[in-house]
Formats: C-alpha cells, sequence, structure tokens
DNA sequence: AACTATTTATAAGA
DNA sequence: TTCTTATAAATAGTT
C-alpha cells in the first residue's frame, strides 16, 4: 500500500524498520479501535518495537481483556472438582480429603516453580542468561502458579471450605491433611 | 475501503455486525503478523467477539508477551529493595530480615485475597455477584498476587536467597523471621 | 464465500 | 519526526 509492493520479509535498515514499525504500529491500533467501536467487541494489543519498548490499545483495557483471555486460557485446564455432598459428614472428610490433596499439589508446583526461579536468578548472575530470558521465564513460572492456584479455587464449594479455613490456616498448612 | 464510507459507530444489524467482525478481525491479525515479521517485533492480540467468542494472534505467542507486558506493569509498583552487602554477616541478617518482612507481606496479601475469593465465592453461592463478574474479581485477585510474588523474587539476590533457603521451606515460612 | 468499486493505509521521497 | 502522494491493500455493499 505505498509506491511500490513490498515483500513481507523483516526489513535489514534499521531506520527503516523504525519508520514502518511507526507507522503500522499506529495503522493497527486504529483498525483495533474502529473494531472495538463498529463491532462492540473488546480488544486487546500489546506490542513491543524493535527497541523493546512497549505499546498497548485496549477496550475497555488491556488489563480487563487479558485477564478474561488468561482466566479462559486456564479454565481449560484438568482440574479434579471434588463432588460435594452437604450433610454427610464422612463424605465432607472426603471432600476436604480431595481439596488437601490438590492445594498439596499446588504447594509442590510452587515449590518446584520456586526452585526454578532460584537456579534461573542464580544463572542470570553468572550472566549466561539475558534479562529478558530471565523475566520471561520467571513470569511464566509465576503464571503457571497463579493459573494453579485459581483452579484450585475454582474447583472447591465454599460450604466445605470454610470448614477447612476452620481447622488449619490457608497458607502454610503443612502437607496433605490425614485421616484420624 | 468498500463501496461507500461508513461512519465508525457501531453496527446495528446483528447479521452485519457478525460479518463486519469477521472481515475486519481477519485483516486485524494479517496487519499483526505483517508487522512482526516485517520489523521483528512482538505482538499480542486478544478479541472478543460480538458474541463472546475469544481470538487472538501471538508473535512469539500471546502468553509470552501478555507476560512481559504484565510483567513490566508491575515491575511500577513500589518495590522494597534489601541493600545487599556481602562477606558481612550482620548486614547479611539485616537482608535476611529485610525479605522475610516482604515475604511476610506477600503471604499477607496472598491472605487477604484468600479470604476475599472466599467470601466471592460465597457470594456467588447466594446468586448475587454473576458468573462473569465472579472470574474476574477472582482472577484480578490472583493477578495481584502473582505481581507481589513477583516483586519480592525480583528484590533478592541469590545469594542471600540461598541463605535464607537453607535455614526455613520456601513455602510456609511462619512469620517474619526474628532477630536474636 | 466471491466480487469489485471505493476508501484507506502506507512506502518512498522531501 | 512530519507531510505528501502514488500506489497497494482492505473492505462495504452486492451477488
Amino acid at each position: 500500500m505505498g509506491r511500490r509492493k513490498i515483500e513481507i520479509t523483516e526489513v535489514k535498515d534499521p531506520n527503516t524498520k523504525q519508520v514502518t514499525f511507526s507507522k503500522r504500529r499506529t495503522g493497527l491500533f486504529k483498525k483495533a479501535n474502529e473494531l472495538s467501536i463498529l463491532c462492540g467487541a473488546e480488544v486487546a494489543i500489546v506490542v513491543f518495537s524493535p527497541g523493546n519498548k512497549p505499546y498497548s490499545f485496549g477496550h475497555p483495557s488491556v488489563d480487563v481483556v487479558a485477564d478474561k483471555f488468561l482466566q479462559q486460557e486456564s479454565a481449560s485446564d484438568v482440574v479434579v472438582k471434588p463432588n460435594v455432598v452437604e450433610g454427610n459428614s464422612s463424605a465432607n472428610d472426603d471432600n476436604i480429603d480431595a481439596l488437601n490433596q490438590q492445594l498439596s499439589g499446588v504447594q509442590t508446583l510452587i515449590s518446584e516453580e520456586h526452585k526454578k526461579a532460584v537456579e534461573l536468578d542464580w544463572r542470570k548472575k553468572q550472566q549466561d542468561v539475558t534479562k529478558l530470558t530471565y523475566s520471561k521465564q520467571l513470569q511464566r513460572s509465576y503464571l503457571r502458579v497463579q493459573r494453579k492456584v485459581e483452579d484450585y479455587l475454582d474447583a472447591i464449594e465454599v460450604s466445605e471450605y470454610m470448614l477447612l479455613l476452620a481447622k488449619e490456616p490457608v497458607i502454610g498448612i503443612t502437607a496433605k491433611r490425614r485421616k484420624n
């Protein structure tokens, strides 16, 4: 769409690349804005320039749309839903066991991810990972944790959960709760 | 860019709206793809259609770009960075105290958010919040926790952290570690 | 899903 | 960076 047709392949000249980025980013955001208005659609865009500067567009906001999307992503993960039966105390105990088992899984994941993060931090100090790689991996690590925690919360029913709460603190449960 | 010029205002007819969405979403993603190739830029787009169906484009992936963006957002929050001094054991203790204090803050936040989540879950049961509101709030709650944990990790230096690790488990530290 | 008259985006140049 | 403009590309209305 210019004086001549161009091939869609990386622009070599850094100056031209920057100009192209600037123009096309503007165009992209304009299109996104039109889409959101014309169709009442929710849109979020995040772009990092060649110089790694972040730009974003969001309607109604990047956070709202991103959260909604990530939420749906995590919802597709497999979660064991305890089958709650009310007013039956032995079934109740089973539910609590199931919840604790799941919480235990969450804690295991947290520990594992934490170890990875520490190792990564160490490697960062040894200069063999870039700052960027480090950030990405750390971030991804905690995203996994967050999702697991969400899945856990989604899986519980509040009445059973209240019971659980009454017996032990939410954070720092020692391990899986044992019967008797 | 069509047979006639249109005003950028919500399309009334649902049929036309759906067609417009479909065409323009395709165009938007094509532009995003070109931008990422031409400029080597990282791009993430999430769109929800009028019928609330999610569509996404990502280079290298939605998650990577979104994570990087959220990471930078959270980095703008205030974090107390312990001032690490190497080879000084009493200064070291102070650092460990600072870290524990910060971890304690993280745990407090987790507890608070967890309480909110439980309360929300309860209200969901009482039918006075929609499933959507519930999901969003829960998600946002854990996003806050995630960021706080990231900030905490960003703030530590691995050598001091290793020391801390040796003394207490990463997860389930009882509270702030006391001097003496 | 295709077509095509038009509008819009943009590559190159100033 | 900003503007200009020739040209390529997207798309609104139509079939």
